[in-house]
DNA sequence: TTAACATCTGAACATCTGCTCAATCGTTTC
DNA sequence: GAAACGATTGAGCAGATGTTCAGATGTTAA
């Protein structure tokens, strides 16, 4: 080919484009709130923690012994979890009873399971 | 005090509340790819990404504009995303845009924001 | 008071993550 | 062809993360 047509590419406004998109994204305080969120349920044992707690209550050896981690761990993620408002502790003698005081987990997690069972 | 009542503490057993939460939980491998969904949308870049790609399907450029990171970042989240199905990629020119393959994205959004927005 | 038990805490550690930098590839334009 | 441009890739790095270990705290039982 000694010639070839002048491609021609679809108008794109960088400008208008970089500018709507901004507005879809908002402030970043609640990027950021909505981001935590999502990290709370991202790490396995967190989540596992989350879903054992959906049916009762458990103390720490139990989820321990549930998830095969020591319970220093069990006691770290829990700390982490009341921090957030997601689980609530009743203490009862010796041990600690952990269940969950957030009632908006368990939709999420139907939502995320339904996401990943309609995947090709 | 000389003498105090008997403690008598809620009886719990212990391995029956294993037993009951390891249904719960259920095989591990659901566990990994829930935790992996959630994993994506847990970094506020790529969050700030996928909400962009709500609105309309942006450039590389754009994206890294709109962000206010490399190109070279915002390549490298795209590969991931791209990965996981959760984008998808048009080739024009010398130009790659981007826009959102998967339309659960938007539920699981929604409902994260719901559950932020009821916090005390 | 001891001893045993459940939980918690801080430190150290290895691993993972997301970023930038530099170089490269592919496309378009001169 | 050469230069410009957008996108991609790999290496390297700093910071975050999850776990274990050792020790401390608090509670119950002997």
């Amino acid at each position: 080919m000694t010639r070839s047509k002048p491609h021609n590419h679809q108008a794109h406004n960088h400008q208008e484009a970089i500018r709507a998109a901004r507005k879809a994204i908002g402030d970043s305080d609640s990027v950021w709130g909505l981001a935590e969120t999502f990290k709370v349920l991202s790490d396995p044992t967190r989540l596992k923690i989350v879903l054992a707690l959906l049916k009762e209550e458990l103390c720490v050896l139990d989820i321990a012994a549930l998830i095969g981690i020591t319970d220093s761990a069990v006691s770290h993620q829990m700390r982490l979890l009341k921090t957030l408002r997601l689980v609530k502790q009743r203490k009862d003698g010796k041990m600690a009873f952990y269940s969950l005081e957030d009632e908006h987990i368990e939709d999420l997690i139907r939502v995320a399971t339904r996401h990943i069972s309609e995947k090709s």
